[in-house]
DNA sequence: GATGAATGAGGGTTCATTCAT
DNA sequence: TATGAATGAACCCTCATTCAT
């Protein structure tokens, strides 16, 4: 029976921080570290700010657990063991599909890495190392293809970074690219044209030709939401 | 003998709103508007408070005109009308140098008007329409590449997107760059190497070929103002 | 139990507004809106300026809330139905003797409201047409005693204004009164005296004659609420 | 020439400080000596506030000369000797013109004088006394006209405080009177209806009958202008 | 858990005044 | 004279956080 108690607790607050950090994701998306207020955060979570501090220890301890997540979804998302028995550019296109896809489903993540990155990156350096390993990983992969001659001689973290900066750009520069396509605020972006132009840029970039249906349909179906 | 007076004066309140704005400009681009004070601004301009507001109308008034600032370098960044006469993949080439040398330049600029959109753009969309003519006129030209059978079918705006993103990351994420490049805060990123790197990827990723000596210097002309 | 504890935060809040509007109320009325300042107002209070931010929503809607409570006062002193059925020279005298009583009871409150309309009365527009029903009402009350013979032809807003010029005198220039009758600050008016002179001067100045019994002792009836 | 050239200097800076005194009685007159600025005269001066104060020692000093000729004014206003040769209700007739004549003409004057008092009367204390004798003077002649019979027993410094206080309303709750009689801003009082109204009820009050042509036509002729 | 209360620091901005030129 | 520059103080208000209940 205490473990009932404890349990349906447990749940409670977990279901509470889950709406604080969607509340602060919002913001700190928005706005910055220093640009976002505990009372703004506060208010999304139909809290008090009083409340807020019960359930985090402080503004900053709570943005850092945000970037941490982010930083959990970076790995699950980058190049993997399983890519690299794949074809190069069926490989790639599938990175592309996973990265553009999270990017629709959760622009505010998307954004929140790239503010703090602008920021200076003081606060993701600590965490950073973490990943490290997966872009290491990556590069690897990368560098594997170059080395059994399936594409030209490549500097790899030149491709992550352009994969990066052109995906990004779908979820950071989202009012630039609603107004010149002139879409309104409540209408979703053209993801299926979208995914379809970015894949083509960076296979005919990286040198090689699009695999078949490597423009196919995202897959529309019930992707996670982690934090959104 | 007045006038030289005058001039004295003039020049030394020029001088003072161009330290100004450049610290200013460093706030903003890391911190963005609401996460800037005026205090860190007047700190590192070196003056007071209120002496700041004897130079500037308000936060906004400065941030605004910062911004404005920054459009009018976007024009003339741009394709104009005699990158028109050129084979595409020179145009492309061309304009792509200037803006990474841009970048490269002044990468704060380049962030604040990327922390400007992420939050929102807001206070751009009053100014945005100024330079809308100016990607009008750039997807006119690609346009008309298209049309003229010089390069494949493509749709400009995204072509734009593409150049945009990637040239910005070197300013936006370059923190991250150097993180990945072992590049110490101290050394000044390689110019050239990514110059080339990003302009092969986006002229391959038009379907094109390079152009000869497209991947040279690039050429330290005229660029001048840095931030007033 | 709960309840009560309720209660008893309720009850000291309810004590920190009263002690708050009666700061607030003794500080505009000496220097109006303008020339309060939020510190002063937490200085006599006892209490620091931002803790008079956790009660209040900022000094303009402060100010407005006294202005308010001020109007209802002046609906509950003007002419009633219930005057209307009195002879003229009994009502007014009535009226003057609640208008005299409350000047002497409430100074501050007085002053406030003169205040405001000296300074343009931006502020009670707004809810100035709120108490023109009751001047509008006590116009008709005195049309009504001319057209019935009672009084002679008289234009009821001149004799309005009057009354009010008469009675505010004796809170708006209170300094020059006590200067005048050699008065020290710490001794009160002489009510009745005051109160029979205006009384006096009103009843002749409308062409009537004094009611019997009409300079008697002002009723110290229940006044109360003196700032609340 | 050197005496002209003094002159033309000390005419102009006579000028300026009568451009300066009009815009500190406007502002002085509608918040007061706390809630004016100097910043704000200087903007209706037309002048930079460094300028303003090499004009005037302080706000607080110009504040007070301001009041230092209203003083002035009033003592020319009050009852003279000259009056206290005339009928009792001629001589207040003519004094309630004079003082409603000067109450139009100046109505800013008399709102300062007003705030002054209720502000406390702290800077006019100090020249208080100096009108003292006009009052003095004033209840002496009234007093020997009770004393002669002419008119009832009466406190002298009470039908004092009623003129006053008649006659200061139509400067001080201006807007007020303009709003319940449904007058715009732009409009004029009228002069003469206020007038009658305000004499009869005087003179009425005091227990005499109207003199004739007590209620004749206040004359619209040069009356001087001091400050406005 | 949740809320009322409190606080030291800081937010952007204006204040009256002075000084040098 | 008039203006550019400067300053210490104060303006109204919000900040992140803590504490008691």
């Amino acid at each position: 029976m205490a473990d009932q108690r404890i349990e349906v607790l447990a749940r409670r607050r977990a279901e509470m921080m889950s709406v604080i950090s969607a509340a602060a994701l919002e913001q700190f998306s928005q706005h910055g570290l220093r640009g976002t207020s505990t009372q703004a955060i506060a208010d999304r979570a139909g809290i008090s700010k009083q409340q807020l501090h019960y359930y985090i220890e402080s503004k900053d301890a709570l943005y850092e657990s945000l970037l941490r997540q982010t930083m959990q979804h970076w790995r699950q998302i980058g190049l993997n063991a399983e890519d690299g028995e794949l074809e190069p550019a069926q490989a790639i296109a599938r990175l592309v599909r996973r990265k553009l896809e999270f990017t629709f489903d959760h622009p505010q993540i998307s954004r929140l890495f790239s503010y703090e990155v602008m920021s200076g990156g003081v606060v993701i350096r600590k965490i950073l190392a973490e990943v490290n390993g997966g872009v290491t990983a990556a590069t690897q992969i990368i560098r594997g293809w170059v080395t059994h001659g399936k594409i030209e001689a490549i500097e790899p973290i030149f491709l992550l970074f352009h994969i990066w900066a052109l995906t990004q750009h779908y979820a950071d520069y989202e009012p630039q690219v609603r107004f010149f396509m002139a879409l309104p605020a409540d209408m979703p972006l053209d993801r299926e044209r979208i995914s379809a132009e970015v894949t083509r840029f960076i296979i005919r970039g990286m040198g090689l030709r699009l695999p078949e249906h490597a423009t196919g349909l995202i897959s529309a179906g019930p992707t996670s939401h982690p934090t959104s």
